[in-house]
DNA sequence: TATATTTGTGTGTACGCACACGAAAAACAC
DNA sequence: GTGTTTTTCGTGTGCGTACACACAAATATA
């Protein structure tokens, strides 16, 4: 393994001026750079991470804006593990972050997380861009201030993030489309099931009701996906007159769709012998909803693999503070078909650990 | 963040003296060592890996034996680039990692990779358990060397491997069954292709077609799938021949389960007309098999994470070796369905790498 | 020419840990 | 009690990098 002393001896140069070349510093004349630059080429020398990680020591924080969860929502634990997950990671690395969460349908509560957030002088930015007209104003912020920044979950455009961690949601729905259809080719009905608050400002559950959509219009199936929408889900009783008089009146709806991680909800609100005869396809492998693909009332569940945008992101960011690596534009996680069999395969969420300090036992 | 200095100043030894405790080496009396594990437990004292392998500086060397790959079987490049992967990934943190290949149909070249392998002085191993007897062999020659193994995609019981890393096969076998069964409830045949050489020899090819057998067993489905085994499958025109003439014979057979990578050699043996009106279900993404999915002659493809199995097998020995972290015995990866739409999505083998040493540029 | 200022480069120390070496302390022999 | 061995422990150095500081050379100012 070469060193920066190694290159610094071959070009006749001190490890310091070595140091500067590499780092684009200043202090160094053209001559001398370009010299030690092609004895660094000459050797495809790269700066050991570890070395360099343990002399810079805390330079960096990365700071989390992301919603908050409860038990009724569980979603948005999962990003928060895999931060947290990854913040242990490069924590030895120089890397700090802190998370800052906020109410999803309270804005106010979305800025004041942020101003908080920039308390803490971040380094970079990770953000779930729930509000738009807000978050106009935060990325404002973040642009007079120079910090980069980058989506989690929710893709917006018109903002020069770093990247968008998530996935694609469009396809997502497409998909959902092709596995509703797989088990009732028969001429017959679906439904999507939406709650109007997600739909007026949720980018991602808009883009995979159009997917969904759009594979029966792609396919020419004669059979166009009616959407029901309800104000508030977690109004059981409201819910449940809602769903099961549409239900009534439409007895060829064969499938429901549900373009967000509530499926178990709808679940919930159906009645028991209809939903024997009903397909259902949702979101996420929350445990609630986990626990609805195991009984055998939700076929299908999509994964955006919460847990992995979490950590990838982190992991992104601190590669580009720690080794200015520019990451893709776009980072779409794979979409995860999860059926009753493979469900607990799923989420391990301690895949690909980073070496997290533990006491060495005899 | 507590450091080995801060807990000697507490414990009123020296750094030297907590060293000893930390790794358990000798020379330290009981009394002190009581001490120390006091003051250490106290602040939940972990070492800093970074540092410590900075400290260390390659000490551990991870020898690799795995079958070879060529552009007719490419399954097992990606377990490769997933060890290459890691192996970049670990190597500055004191880990070296040597890969061997053998050929899969050729025990005597498996013996003789091994012996190139045990030159390399091995701290771990990880090999693919190919051939049963010359298995007894390496194995008893590890353990009296008492160097710790891992097996990598195929399990095989009996053994005192650290752990394997691999896919639940009778599971993904059972879930091509369902996937199988999706789109085929009326009345009708399934049959399963297998290749006579893996039969006798793959224990994971073998708990497949168990899983996918049960499916329908357990189910109660009335059509109990037939097998149909070729003899060499590299040998196109006979094992055309044999398959067609099957079908020929078995109109009634509506889809085929191929439980090996192989899949796409068996597209190549039907013909189209046949084939258009079959549901094909085999293993893993590679570039063959990916093709397969996107022209509609493949339906599904379930995946075992062949990058994935590399690059764990390698971090878990790394932890084990560098934090004595023991792994759990069995390491499933999740079991992928993989559709046209989706496939692109995964495989995306760059996910979570580790800082890999580019020079900055500014 | 003498002095101030800028620029270019080398030196030293710290980061947290592992381990070799040797000193001190304890245990034992006589 | 001295001499010897064994046990126990502290000190020092190195891993490869980052960066502050010191200093020399080059250039500018008077």
């Amino acid at each position: 393994m070469i060193t920066i002393k190694d290159i610094a001896k071959e070009a006749n140069v001190s490890e310091g001026t070595v140091d500067r070349v590499i780092h684009n510093r200043s202090g160094v004349s053209k001559k001398t750079e370009a010299k030690v630059k092609k004895v660094l080429e000459r050797h495809n020398f790269k700066v050991n991470p570890v070395a360099s990680a343990l002399a810079m020591k805390k330079k960096h924080q990365i700071s989390v804006l992301i919603p908050e969860h409860n038990d009724s929502d569980l979603f948005w634990k999962s990003p928060y593990l895999g931060v947290l997950k990854a913040a242990e990671d490069v924590k030895n690395f120089g890397v700090q972050v802190n998370s800052f969460t906020f109410n999803q349908s309270d804005a106010k509560s979305y800025l004041s997380a942020f101003k908080d957030l920039l308390d803490t002088e971040p380094t970079a930015v990770i953000m779930v861009p729930n509000f738009s007209d807000e978050t106009k104003q935060i990325i404002n912020q973040l642009e007079v201030l120079n910090i980069p920044y980058l989506f989690l979950n929710i893709d917006i455009e018109g903002f020069s993030n770093m990247a968008y961690v998530g996935q694609d949601s469009y396809t997502a729905g497409y998909i959902a489309g092709k596995l509703m259809h797989f088990n009732n080719v028969q001429p017959c009905e679906f439904l999507i099931i939406q709650s109007s608050q997600n739909s007026t400002k949720n980018n991602a559950i808009s883009n995979r009701v159009k997917g969904f959509q759009d594979y029966f219009l792609k396919n020419e199936i004669n059979s166009t996906p009616q959407t029901l929408k309800i104000e508030d889900i977690h109004n059981v009783l409201e819910a449940k007159e809602i769903i099961n008089s549409y239900l009534q009146t439409r007895p060829e709806v064969k499938g429901v769709f549900v373009p967000s991680s509530r499926i178990y909800k709808v679940v919930d609100c159906i009645e028991n012998n209809r939903l024997k005869h009903l397909e259902l396809i949702g979101f996420d492998n929350t445990p609630q909803n986990t626990a609805c693909l195991l009984n055998d009332s939700v076929s299908f569940l999509i994964s955006q693999k919460p847990f992995d945008q979490g950590y990838k992101s982190v992991r992104l960011l601190t590669d580009f503070l720690i080794q200015n690596k520019v990451p893709e534009h776009k980072i779409y996680l794979p979409i995860d078909i999860l059926i009753k069999e493979n469900v607990e395969y799923n989420g391990r969420d301690e895949f690909v650990s980073e070496y997290n300090n533990t006491v060495k036992e005899g």
